[in-house]
DNA sequence: CCAGATTCTTTTCCTTCGTCAACATATTCG
DNA sequence: CGAATATGTTGACGAAGGAAAAGAATCTGG
């Protein structure tokens, strides 16, 4: 189960069909800039093999001219499975060709070791795949997990997952002998990003961000259709700049003062309102219905937080300048609460143009951070690594003139 | 003058050629992908129109098979103009096809207006011409002019320069008209963050950045071998992030507090040896010499200029996750006061394997900022922009599904 | 209702480009 | 002196996309 015969303007065609939704073929072309010839010609294969489907007119009255045929992708032909693994929890999805979930599981995990993740992991997706909500679900092509960590999706290696304890686990091999389907990881952050650049609201941008709130503070980066993932496998860590600010003088679990994390995270939040009130037995959902009740004590935490995280957003926009910031994450369900001071924080803080950077917001349920394995999956069918000519595929270290450090 | 028909395979031939010396067409052909037959007909034409020339053997004893030949270009083949506009001064250089400099010259501007800011370059760029010592130079192919603020190398537009207070300025074509040479602009640091990639201590890197410290406090970000720009033309806005820490009550003249800028810039630092010292007069010369002679209160200061910047270079490495970190500016000459702060907050900082970033000094004369022109005119030859095909050439907005802001 | 205009789509032809495979070349090793 | 080995060259071949023209389907205006 494989797009047609690799040609660059096949690929092309279909991830512009699939990431545009249904489109004209002359649309196609003005689009990627093939001739008309091309995309005939690349559409007729992807037709052939049901990857695409005709449908009617174009809604709008045109003027002359023969009417056009708009295409889009069958999303039910092909289908994906994601997992994301937390410290204590799976959680798996079946998604169609477009990640769009078609069915759900959760299983609890009771020990971190490699084997016993991976056996869970296998039955979860037992599990989605003999579902009967996947009777009549889309083959299954592939499966992605993802984790939090130095995730190397290359070579399918989790180099350090702090929360699993784990070092060097080859665990895309493990999971695909395992579970016999082909099997891709890649960390949590990016993965999400990919979703929204392929099946979401990054589809299409030139560059932009999706930053995570929650337990902890991320960020995944698009610049020029690519997500980017740090030579190191590090990239998007905005839980720890140093943005200071109010609330400077809490430590971050990394062992630094001033971190986002420190201040906008849902445990500091938490810790903050046991703090102002004195009450050290206080949950998230307490602090919450304390904020909306109007304690000025516990609003001015949230606002706290949402100046940091103002703080942290203005940075990736005065740093990359991406075309929209996506805030998202298990956080968000509480953004009214602070919303207004990121907003100001924001605008203060972004330099210049930075400030037309395009800010939105998008719920976060948890079981979503499945769908990112789902789209990693997704995108090595509709993204395939082209070994295309580059400019120095081998990186070869040149001399380095004065080391500091 | 142009490189020979733009088959990719010569431009990326060439590209590897520059980028990586002196190389044999086997290494070529392994480090680009290429094969051998593509590698040497690619080299056919280039050899032919004098770009590249055969070197003798590689060093190195072999042990069996045909010895190789190196190809290396002519740096001689061709020439380039760079000129780097200030608030009172323009920097001209004329080099060599790898941007290396021939001859320089400087010019003072006494008016900031348009008119008179194109005359005096074109002034000097006819200096440049007939300096004496480029009487064997290579014949110049084109002009780059870089200036901070917004600048569409693009559309060759200034969109705002706020130390000359234009706006919306079509520069590159006034330039053109004026010296009757191909002429393109760019932003400064972007300019320089081209030279290093091409021609410099980023050549062949995945990722880097290059940060600027001086009157001001900047970066260049290089990704994926792509200088990046932003959506709305900025990045790499390093100057005003938010670092607060020590020194965090000065106001920035962006009217924020805690700016990197604000207690690491020359300005801030003169300001603030100033007012440790209760001397009002004092330079940024006397500074260096009270710091190098002991003063605890002036290298107070440049230790908090060292810790604000070493969180700037630590925020740059945990969100981009750089190859590379390449410190240079007109400040980095007194990079000895500061070294030690900047490395040990950096380390302190930086997330995880973000640690692995190599940092990287360079001196930079301030002569030096005219090369980046040079380098953006060069890039134009050696890397023209192929209207390749890509996905979403065109941006068109989706939906906006919650507006923060 | 028909001719013309218009726009989308398809087809045909043709050029470009890079791979493949065979061959030529030049050196070391046994 | 072969044999082995690696580099560099050449020509046939095929994939891929552009150009241009033909075909298709609709609207407009007479």
């Amino acid at each position: 189960m494989e797009l047609p015969r690799q040609a660059p303007a096949v690929t092309l065609v279909f991830q512009t069909v699939l990431t545009h939704g249904p489109l004209t073929r002359a649309e196609v072309g003005r689009r990627t800039g093939l001739s008309p010839g091309a995309v005939t010609k690349a559409a007729t294969p992807l037709l052939d093999d049901d990857w695409i489907v005709e449908l009617g007119r174009p809604a709008g009255g045109r003027l002359a001219g023969r009417p056009a045929t708009l295409v889009a992708v069958r999303a039910e032909r092909a289908g994906f499975l994601g997992v994301k693994v937390t410290a204590d929890e799976l959680f798996g999805v079946r998604t169609d060709l477009t990640a769009r979930p078609i069915a759900t599981r959760r299983a609890a995990l009771d020990s971190r070791d490699v084997g016993s993740v991976v056996l869970a992991i296998s039955r979860l997706v037992q599990k989605l795949v003999t579902a009967p909500s996947a009777r009549k679900a889309p083959e299954v092509h592939s499966l992605g997990v993802t984790i939090s960590g130095d995730v190397d999706g290359h070579t399918g290696t989790v180099h350090h997952s702090p929360f699993l304890n784990w070092h060097g686990v080859p665990l895309a091999q493990l999971v695909e002998k395992a579970t016999g389907i082909p099997t891709v990881i890649e960390n949590d952050v990016r993965a999400l990003t990919v979703a929204e650049q392929w099946f979401g609201a990054g589809a299409g941008l030139s560059s932009f961000a999706v930053i995570t709130v929650g337990t902890g503070i991320g960020a995944g980066l698009s610049i020029g259709g690519r997500v980017v993932s740090g030579a190191h496998g590090v990239a998007g860590e905005v839980g720890h700049l140093p943005v200071g600010g109010d609330g400077a003088e809490r430590m971050c679990t990394c062992g630094n003062r001033g971190c986002v994390e420190a201040v906008a995270s849902t445990q500091a939040i938490v810790e903050q309102t046991r703090q102002a009130t004195g009450d050290p037995t206080l949950t998230m959902a307490d602090a919450v219905r304390l904020a909306r009740s109007g304690d000025a004590a516990v609003r001015e935490v949230f606002s706290r937080a949402g100046h940091a995280l103002g703080l942290a957003i203005a940075s990736v926009a005065n740093l990359i300048g991406p075309e929209r910031i996506i805030i998202s994450g298990e956080g968000v369900a509480t953004y009214d609460l602070f919303a207004d001071q990121v907003r100001t924080t924001f605008a203060a803080q972004a330099f210049g143009a930075a400030k037309d950077c395009d800010l939105i917001v998008r719920p976060l349920p948890f079981e979503e951070w499945a769908r990112g394995g789902a789209a990693v999956a997704a995108q090595q069918l509709v993204a395939p690594e082209t070994a295309r000519p580059q400019l120095s595929r081998r990186v070869d270290r040149a001399e380095h003139p004065e080391r500091v450090g």
